[in-house]
DNA sequence: TTTATATCCTACTAAACAGATAAGAATAAT
DNA sequence: ATTATTCTTATCTGTTTAGTAGGATATAAA
């Protein structure tokens, strides 16, 4: 029960896109400032280019940029793209792996509960909202080096 | 982030021994009832046998029950147990897998809000009533099987 | 006391997944 | 032309998942 690295970076990363706007920003820039492989990066972000969430530009002074207003992308966009999908047992997953307990298992309280209350948090939070904290923390980052 | 067979399959189980209070209730029946292999069951058995949440008898005649009422035991009780922990990113383990960035991780404000959620709803659901319910679902399917 | 019935315990295994690494092709700016 | 960057595909190692298998141990009933 546990988020792999896929949709981690892939948040980490669309808030370095953020931090730059109207810029193109490079893979290795972000691999860098996130101590992250760049080559898996490069991966990940094909992800969210296929999806039209970032588009980029080759060669000299390319990168990627958001396509949209951070505001306008909720996490759990960014999260069920990069993870698949947000429910949290494989049997509700009707088209991948069918239950036909469903409607005799009690459990099933359990995990519409958990992918509701999952949900509600994830789409309540925009990548503007991470980047707003995210330039809050580097700024107390730095003032306390001084 | 899903959930495995050894938290899901826990949870089943304990519910079929609240479904036989008094009662020894053997693992093959588990196993039969749930069509789930008897063998991986044992091995998941022993996870809640060493942490006293039942209590076992050898021999024929033997099997499992359940140390106390149905609802004292949480879902969270039982699938902490069964699957580690419940936080959604193991940067959230400090002793496992600590994170030097996590004061710098805007991300973290998403996980932190994930792991409160995710705790609300499995703390406030007991075995109790997922068996209540397990009743309900099965008188159901007999009414429709008429 | 034997036999059947259970739990216990340990080891093994096939398949999938995680988390990369590597090599090079394609494209655009200088 | 050269350099910088994205794009594409293939490969790889270790871990986890979801079991299987075989037998040892304890207990109730015959």
């Amino acid at each position: 029960m546990k988020f792999s690295t896929k949709g981690r970076y892939a948040l980490r990363m669309m808030i370095e896109f953020a931090l730059n706007p109207g810029k193109c920003t490079k893979i290795n820039q972000v691999a860098e400032r996130q101590g992250i492989s760049d080559k898996y990066l490069e991966q990940i972000v094909t992800i969210l280019s296929r999806a039209g969430y970032v588009k980029s530009k080759r060669g000299a002074q390319g990168g990627y940029y958001l396509t949209k207003d951070p505001a306008e992308y909720t996490v759990g966009m960014i999260l069920r793209l990069a993870e698949g999908s947000l429910v949290p047992v494989s049997c509700m997953e009707d088209d991948i792996n069918p239950c036909n307990r469903a409607d005799i298992c009690a459990s099933m309280i359990v995990w519409k509960k958990l992918e509701s209350a999952i949900s509600d948090v994830v789409d309540s939070i925009t990548l503007a909202d991470l980047t707003k904290e995210q330039i809050r923390l580097e700024e107390i980052a730095l003032q306390k080096r001084v």
